[in-house]
RNA sequence: GCGCCUGUAGCUCAGUGGUAGAGCAUCCGACUUUUAAUCGGAUGGCCGUUGGUUCAAUUCCAACCAGGCGCACCA
């Protein structure tokens, strides 16, 4: 509350302080100042001591709300009720009665007790109509003066759009045939001091919905459904997994190097070590520690977080599950994974036909399968014109050249020394085929130079034992036999090193730590699979959380 | 990092070189079956910030700030 002493120091600073008295409950007394606008920048600048109010519209929406709190308090109701019991959720309600006729709701006479937040007001004087709902479904509810005891009919009229109510009645039919609750009482339970987004227009920013989830969630149901089904996946992969006897773990988020993907790290520091830590960009590295140890089958659904650019597809902290197992290849990977995506995909949606956007896809397995090179060879054979041969893309010159004629929008192939013919085919599957691949399908063999922890083929070392999944147009999937040649492995870390040194951030580091436990298990074998449950797959049915 | 777009009432948006308008929201009044209820009245704006041109700028120009989109990076 503004001080007189404020007052006055604020009618001297300016000439055009305009005052206006607004009286709210007992005695205190609010002052609002319309100001000008080096007033203002007085105010920013902390001339004034704190203690005065400045009101804009949005504040006096809040002054408004809060003085009906202060009415409701004045009526001798409990404004921050403890408890309230139920018989029904609304959605219970809309499920179980929501499809009776006039004459059988007018013969069951259905008494309930149910809850939720109010989504519009249609006031009429004596009777009057409010729309709860539990965000999940909506009801309606009757009020009529002459149904309600005075005191609840005095606290309908302090209600505000937002406000969470309970209430009791018996079901029936209006004469538009709406179903809707006939109220005996009603039960002031919360204030919603903050006016929620309009109800025409409703909450259509995108940017409001992610950044303030409560409002989103608070007015479109479509948004709790992307939770349930978010949280019916994960559920559904992690009983898949246990069910065939992979062990769950968690492995460290802070790690002392970034290892198991090429991405870029954030960094953190650890006080009492005194040392900077990253925060993993895959939990890839201390998963196949133990794996080497004899856990022969884990897994793990975490966070991971990578320091690079922010879009729908692409959040900085992202989740994925990621899981090793002993004795398989990445054959025997390729058939899991189908078999899982089609299981977890009946189970959280019951159904493994799905519509992204204009497509309708199947996720039942089999899955399509298409060489890396061969799948870039056709797709640049039919925009070219001419046969490209998948020799064409082992040597550096002839995928620069091929990569020129290809044209692509901004694409400029690496320089000689800075990446071969391996990265340029990468980079050519994902400009030229990721997005076509809509129907699931397997992409496998990749080259050596992009795949520093894969094993080799055994008549091509060029070459690894190297898949990746695409549904959509979006890689879901990426898995490789591992790589456990302490020899090779050195080698590869230090081509890694290389690249480093060359500028690519991105590029690994070395791990003595990861190659002493490849010396230890040097005659074992391992098999990396990857997926990512938070962004894909939920995207698969609706979008990413 | 580069390019494009936007910024006017709480929200969605009109508009003009002479300091502003609608609908919804909010407040008051009427209304005992409404569906974005309706009707009458009221409140609410440094027209993003700073500077320039001008008798006059919310409008024209410039810079800046904030936000968005695209590209690049990447999953």
């Amino acid at each position: 509350m503004a001080s007189a002493k404020n007052s006055k120091l604020a009618k001297s600073a300016t000439t055009e302080v305009t005052e206006r008295k607004l009286a709210t409950e007992g005695t205190e007394l609010v002052i609002i100042f319309r100001v000008s606008p080096f007033f203002r920048g007085v105010l920013r600048g902390s001339v004034f001591p704190r203690g005065i109010v400045f009101m804009s519209s949005q504040d006096e929406q809040l002054q408004q709300r809060q003085s009906n709190l202060a009415e409701l308090g004045n009526l001798g109701i409990e404004i921050y009720p403890r408890r309230f019991d139920r018989r029904h959720t609304i959605s219970q309600l809309v499920d179980a009665y929501g499809l009776r006729s006039h004459d059988e709701l007018e013969a069951e006479k259905i008494e309930t007790v149910t809850s939720g937040r109010i989504l519009t007001i249609r006031s009429f004087g004596k009777a009057n109509f409010l729309v709860l709902s539990d965000g999940r479904a909506k009801v309606q509810v009757y009020l009529r003066q002459d149904s309600l005891p005075p005191l609840d009919f005095q606290i309908f009229k302090l209600l505000d759009f937002g406000d969470w109510v309970g209430v009791e009645g018996h079901l029936f039919r209006t004469k538009t045939n709406e179903f809707t609750i006939w109220a005996s009482r009603l039960h002031f339970l919360a204030k919603c001091l903050l006016p929620l987004p309009e109800k025409w227009h409703g909450l259509t920013d995108v940017e409001i919905r992610y950044r303030q989830r409560y409002l989103d969630l608070s007015v479109n149901p479509d948004s709790r459904r992307v939770f349930e089904t978010r949280s019916r996946i994960v559920s559904a992969i992690r009983e898949f997994m246990t069910a065939r006897g992979y062990l769950e773990v968690e492995t460290p988020m802070m790690q002392p190097i970034a290892g198991g993907a090429i991405a870029r790290p954030f960094v953190t520091h650890h006080n009492a070590l005194d040392m900077d830590l990253y925060l993993r960009v895959a939990p890839e590295l201390y998963l196949k520690r133990l794996t080497i140890g004899g856990l022969e089958k884990v897994f793990e659904i975490n966070r991971n977080f990578r320091n690079e650019g922010i879009s729908t597809q692409h959040n900085p902290e992202f989740t994925m599950m990621e899981f090793y197992e002993a004795y398989a290849d990445y054959h025997s990977l390729m058939a899991m994974t189908e078999e899982m995506i089609g299981a977890v995909a009946r189970q959280a949606i019951g159904t493994d036909e799905v519509t992204f956007g204009d497509h309708q896809i199947s996720l039942k397995a089999p899955y399509r399968r298409r060489s890396l090179r061969h799948a870039v060879a056709e797709e640049a054979s039919e925009r070219l014109g001419r046969q490209v041969d998948e020799k064409d893309l082992r040597d550096y010159w002839t995928v620069v050249k091929l990569a020129r004629d290809l044209a692509l929008p901004n694409y400029i192939p690496p320089a000689p020394g800075t990446g071969g013919a391996g990265r340029i085919t990468m980079d050519l599957l994902e400009r030229l085929c990721e997005g076509q691949l809509i129907e699931p399908t397997f992409v496998y063999d990749f080259p050596t130079e992009v795949s520093p922890l894969s094993k080799q083929k055994p008549d091509d070392p060029e070459t690894v034992e190297r898949f990746e999944l695409y549904i959509g147009g979006f890689e879901v999937a990426n898995a490789f036999s591992e790589l456990n040649d302490p020899a090779e492995q050195r080698r590869r870390f230090e081509e890694q090193l290389k690249e480093r040194a060359r500028g690519d951030l991105e590029a690994h580091q070395m791990d003595e730590d990861y190659i002493r436990w490849t010396r230890i298990t040097s005659e074992r074998s391992s098999t990396a699979c990857r997926r990512r449950p938070a962004r894909d797959s939920a995207s698969i049915v609706s979008s990413c959380c």
